[in-house]
RNA sequence: GGGAAAUUAGCUCAGUUGGUUUAGAGCAUCUGCCUUACAAGCAGAGGGUCGGCGGUUCGAAUCCGUCAUUUCCCA
């Protein structure tokens, strides 16, 4: 069979994931085994795969895949949330190009439109995680809207009324007036703008001409004032406590009042007050006992309160406002300003802070045991350094807005009967609501009497419950693969939506299990080109995963994207990363095929065969604790960067080099049965990272029963590490650098064999020699206490060794070369002997410190004194 | 305005409780090689005052203080 000379990603991976499917791996029952579970952070159905998700993905697969390996039951359960806003835009948008309004549709029809856009687009990432390889239990995929996950949603709204957690009232909370809904506080970006700060001056009632100026950014939100206020303090305006003044253009009176919370030294000291359209005013107002007075629709437009400027945009208000209060009189001047300005993190509109009525849950009984059971450890962070963000936010946490002003989503469940603020009950039906509202207020109510709340809950309240309803553990508690699967092991997901859906996730796991959903979360950094800008669609920035995949390979590019991307960092992704990937995955494909491609006979094993064995399983075996180490710490590109190197240094840069037969002999049949032993390990090893190749060549390397496949192959179990091979090889590879650095500096070709005489200064194992002879293409190796003159020389280990050149040595290179090495011993032996000068040193350190420097010196000492011997041998 | 984290080679990062050489790795760079597995490769090499200053210590990339820069979170 002719083997092609670079791998062909494409097939194989086509090939194993319709196999692997069709074998049912990637599906989990539960069973006696551990079961090891991950819960996939639910992508929105709005959304494309792009490299967030990737680098996400890749990590979870890399996860799921080694603990499919242990032995563990592993389930990864995959899934989307319906993204109540993002996708009630995009379906808006869509409808208005077909010249629909939302209006004019009514709620059914507006979800009809909604699900059948849900059916066509919501699964796209989720067929794209295929492409990447990723193996969730596809069977087990929910969505946030499914009947049985909107029961569980539905049933803990209404638990969490029943306990008194939550409420509805009065706030003044984020307006998105594009999306016309309430915004969590998480939800807004603040950001810095250029804007303007208008002075306008108001006149002084029962005064004849005195006026006092005010700076605001909003000029507009005049129709809104309700006071002025300014601080106690403040020596220029004390004559004006208790007077009023008239808001310009609106003709209102409203009176002074003093607060300290008016900064001084801030525009003119004087605060115009709009209890209804800013948060700080809002609080004054509830103080001050002030009238508020709302000039805006749910659009942004104004209303009636606006006057002439009924139904314009709040925009377009300021501008002429502008100029109609200078044409009067009122505007003293305006001066550039920046300030923060708040923008729907969905819609980008500016948002509005507005007094409305919305349904809350109180939070700070809720998180205490969140919080407690992170400072705790009981959930482990990584990195660490997130559990300080987290304990910030949980020891300030603010009650949760959980209504928004949609269609699209899980409709409260509150049912209003009258006009009354506490006309209403919270029930799972029309029916059980009818009743409890007779109940409640002693009367018949029908039915037909009670409508129901037209909000949605938030998005994150139903994906806080993701961990357990996945599960069906809220519709039927204390099932069996509740029982089985929660709390799931590991959480992958990004620093930003800690507090959006971590935290609350673990607030929920607390409530309704009694139990953390997770043991660990591995927060994964932003995706960022080279120019450390975050990859998005708006900027064009980011490559398409597909395309990546189609030019590198799924493995190349799931190599490419783990390479450099530590937990909690951000991963400056660039394409020559997939590049190298792909050239590992060429290099395993090209290592193959030199096993392959030998030929074996009945003949002895060699020595240096035997000694290259006895080395590489010591190597493994050295190599694989480490790696299962940094699984274990999550320090998974350290794995990968591990394994990299045992497979591309040790395995194939030198162990291969070491057992290969000269070309066209055969291998005996001990070393290669072997080195296939060992070629299937690293198979092991780099399956979860690269799963394609590794099931390809598997099933190439060696014949396979059925059911004999890498993806449910045994992780290698670390034996022996024989330390003595590990020192012997450690020092023959530093001869044989060696002997290549004398041959590179000579010009002698590799296939020119040479002589090597040692003059053993000290005694050492001789056992790898035969490696030595091999590695280096010796014709002789000799031991000799002879002094040699005329040969190119080096130093291991304090041993000297010779090649002997005739004539051809070029003694002025050589003695430059010594002279070098000379220079580093004396000033290494300057630096320990530095240390042991110091009587501080010598009996303040603990002995062993000391014992080691004593021997750095020793050492030091012999290297010079060879080296001087050396030197004085080409003097002469 | 309040809080947190970071700063080590051109880039991305390791560096355990201070003591394994005069600080490591991958990529990139440079040199020499088309050596019968692989040029998507092989063999080598160069490259850092561990952000600055001060302190603690026999000893500091590591601990403390301070300044600078950057990033993030909150208001």
């Amino acid at each position: 069979m002719e083997i092609p000379k670079t791998y062909e990603p494409q097939q194989a991976e086509e090939k194993w994931y319709k196999y692997w499917l069709e074998k049912n791996y990637f599906h989990s029952t539960p069973d006696e085994r551990e079961p090891y579970t991950i819960v996939i952070p639910p992508p929105n159905v709005t959304g494309v795969l792009h490299m967030g998700h990737m680098l996400n993905n890749t990590i979870q697969d890399v996860l799921i895949r080694r603990a499919r390996m242990l032995g563990k039951n592993a389930c990864w359960v995959p899934g989307t949330d319906h993204a109540s806003i993002a996708t009630e835009a995009k379906v808006v948008q869509k409808l208005r190009a077909e010249g629909i309004k939302k209006s004019d549709l009514t709620r059914d029809e507006f979800l009809k439109h909604a699900f059948e856009w849900k059916d066509k687009h919501g699964g796209i990432i989720l067929e794209q995680l295929k492409k990447l390889g990723c193996s969730c239990d596809w069977e087990r995929t929910d969505f946030t809207m499914n009947p049985d996950y909107a029961e569980s949603v539905i049933n803990v709204f209404i638990d969490l009324y029943n306990k008194g957690k939550i409420y509805r009232g009065v706030r003044m909370v984020n307006w998105d007036p594009e999306a016309k809904t309430a915004l969590s506080d998480e939800e807004v970006i603040h950001k810095e703008v250029n804007s303007k700060l208008f002075h306008i001056r108001y006149k002084i009632v029962e005064s004849d001409d005195e006026w006092l100026t005010i700076a605001t950014t909003r000029p507009e939100s005049i129709f809104g004032d309700t006071a002025i206020c300014i601080n106690p303090n403040d020596e220029r305006y004390k004559h004006l406590h208790g007077k009023h003044a008239i808001v310009p253009i609106v003709n209102r009176t409203v009176p002074i009042i003093t607060d300290e919370y008016v900064e001084m030294e801030f525009g003119t000291g004087c605060l115009k007050v709009t209890p209804a359209h800013d948060i700080n005013d809002y609080e004054l107002g509830i103080k001050h006992n002030l009238e508020t007075i709302d000039i805006f629709n749910d659009n942004g437009t104004l209303n009636e309160h606006g006057m002439h400027y009924d139904g314009q945009d709040r925009f377009d208000v300021r501008k002429s406002i502008e100029k109609e209060l200078h044409d009067k009189g009122y505007l003293v001047k305006t001066e550039d300003h920046i300030n923060k300005v708040g923008f729907s993190e969905r819609t980008n509109a500016v948002i509005e802070p507005k007094l409305s009525l919305q349904w809350f849950l109180s939070m700070k009984e809720l998180a205490q045991p969140a919080l407690d059971n992170v400072m705790n450890g009981n959930i482990n962070f990584h990195p660490d350094k997130f559990k300080n963000t987290y304990k910030h936010w949980m020891e300030n946490v603010k009650d949760w807005c959980v209504s928004r002003q949609l269609w699209w989503g899980h409709r409260i469940p509150a049912w209003y009967f009258g006009t009354g603020a506490d006309d209403f009950v919270i029930a799972k039906t029309i029916e059980e609501a009818a009743e409890l509202a007779s109940n409640k207020t002693n009367k018949t109510i029908r039915t037909t009497d009670l409508r129901q709340d037209e909000d949605v809950l938030d998005t994150w309240f139903s994906s806080w419950l993701w961990p357990i309803s996945v599960f069906k553990g809220l519709t039927q508690p204390g099932n069996e693969e509740i029982k089985y699967y929660y709390p799931t092991n590991d959480l992958v997901t990004a620093p930003e939506i800690m507090f959006f859906w971590v935290a609350r996730m673990i607030i929920a796991g607390y409530e309704y299990m009694g139990d953390l959903p997770f043991r660990n979360v591995y927060y994964t950094g932003i995706v960022r080109d080279k120019l450390g800008r975050k990859m998005s669609k708006s900027l064009g920035n980011s490559p398409d995963p597909i395309d990546l995949i189609n030019q590198y390979g799924a493995d190349g590019v799931r190599m490419g994207i783990l390479i450099s991307s530590p937990a909690g960092n951000d991963l400056p992704f660039d394409t020559s990363q997939c590049e190298q990937g792909r050239n590992f995955t060429n290099k395993i494909w090209n290592a193959f095929r030199l096993v392959d491609s030998w030929e074996v006979k009945e003949i002895d094993q060699p020595e240096s065969s035997i000694r290259a064995i006895e080395w590489f399983q010591a190597r493994f075996n050295e190599a694989l604790t480490e790696i299962n180490d940094l699984f274990d710490k999550f320090k998974i590109s350290e794995a990968l960067m591990a394994i990299y190197k045992l497979v591309w240094d040790d395995f194939c840069s030198w162990y291969l080099e070491m057992i290969k037969p000269g070309y066209k002999h055969p291998i005996d049949n001990k070393t290669l049965e072997t080195t296939k032993d060992f070629f299937e390990n690293i198979l092991k090893l780099i399956q979860p990272f690269t799963p394609f190749i590794a099931e390809e060549l598997w099933h190439l390397i060696r014949e396979r029963k059925p059911g004999d496949d890498i993806i449910v192959a045994a992780w290698p179990t670390v034996g022996t590490i024989n330390q003595d091979a590990l020192a012997n090889f450690k020092r023959s590879e530093e001869v044989i650098i060696g002997i290549r650095n004398i041959r590179n500096s000579n010009n002698i070709a590799n296939k020119v064999k040479i002589d090597m005489l040692i003059k053993k200064n000290n005694d050492f194992d001789r056992s790898f020699d035969s490696v030595v002879v091999k590695m280096g293409n010796l014709s002789s190796l000799e031991y000799t206490s002879e002094k040699i003159v005329n040969a190119n020389s080096f130093i291991v280990a304090n041993n000297e060794y010779y090649i002997p050149f005739g004539d051809t040595i070029d003694v002025e290179a050589e003695k430059a070369k010594l002279q070098e090495e000379l220079k580093y011993a004396k000033g290494f032996l300057a630096s320990v002997q530095g240390k042991l000068k110091n009587e501080k040193f010598v009996c303040g350190a603990p002995a062993n410190v000391v014992e080691i420097e004593r021997k750095k010196e020793a050492d030091a000492l012999s290297k010079i004194a060879i080296l001087e011997e050396k030197l004085a041998n080409l003097g002469r």
